[in-house]
DNA sequence: GACATACAACTACCACGGTAGTATTACCGG
DNA sequence: CCGGTAATACTACCGTGGTAGTTGTATGTC
């Protein structure tokens, strides 16, 4: 078990993990040309990985001469996480606050505002 | 002026932070009885405390043989800050889909469903 | 004036994210 | 067999959050 903490990822782990989630398995040469923009050398993902791996956040088999390497950690599990940490040490928890705070400093289209007021009338019917 | 990066702030800088907006202004002694529960050494806040105004998260002036800290970032941007971090990197930016999974991932009282669908009614009109 | 107290300064460590170079190994094509 | 290539392993380094001890200094007290 030893559930790694998954609140606190940095971004470059994220990215990572976000290459193994879209593609369910991935090499060391696979993940780096999923990073397309930003160049890194090829040691870096491998070392990160191999970091990542001690943490538990991902595993790899050997295939031929290559690792695959495949996510431990849902990417629920991380965004669960993440999203509570800023909730609770922000917000007290409050999803409404956090909710108020987004709706005042981010301009959003009137189709996500009707989206969201419909996820809102499924789960009051729902409970 | 170097606006410092606001969305990673680790736990202990983000107690001290909120210690400070809560007062205005902070001696190490009031910061560290505003943390309560946990006990930490004085010289630890102490020196967080530097360290986070070389960062440029907080400043201080002397009054007598002490510092008087206060925050030089408002509470308002390290949330923002935070908040954003999360919804641009785990939700690629959209509102609704951070509401989803908030709202699919927490016992939410109906009253506070009803706060948020007042937010979003009021937003609406709004625009 | 001697001493305790309170405070800042300095130093030191550890963990870990991020970044990458160097070394080694294993395989593949001629 | 031999050299190139690709892969992992190992090592190293920086920044910074977190934690605290030690030291120096000033001030207030007996």
């Amino acid at each position: 078990m030893s559930k790694p903490t998954i609140h606190r990822l940095g971004d470059l782990q994220l990215r990572i993990m976000q290459a193994l989630w879209a593609r369910g398995e991935a090499t060391v040469a696979d993940v780096l040309t999923a990073l397309g923009s930003r160049r890194f050398a090829y040691t870096t993902i491998a070392t990160m990985l191999r970091k990542m791996e001690a943490r538990g956040l991902v595993a790899h088999r050997a295939e031929g001469r290559s690792f695959v390497y495949r996510a431990l950690v849902a990417e629920e599990s991380v965004s669960h996480g993440m999203a509570d940490h800023v909730l609770d040490r922000l917000f007290e928890g409050s999803v409404a606050d956090l909710v108020s705070h987004l709706l005042t400093s981010h301009e959003i289209s009137r189709a996500e505002l009707a989206r969201i007021e419909q996820l809102i009338a499924e789960r009051k019917s729902k409970s």
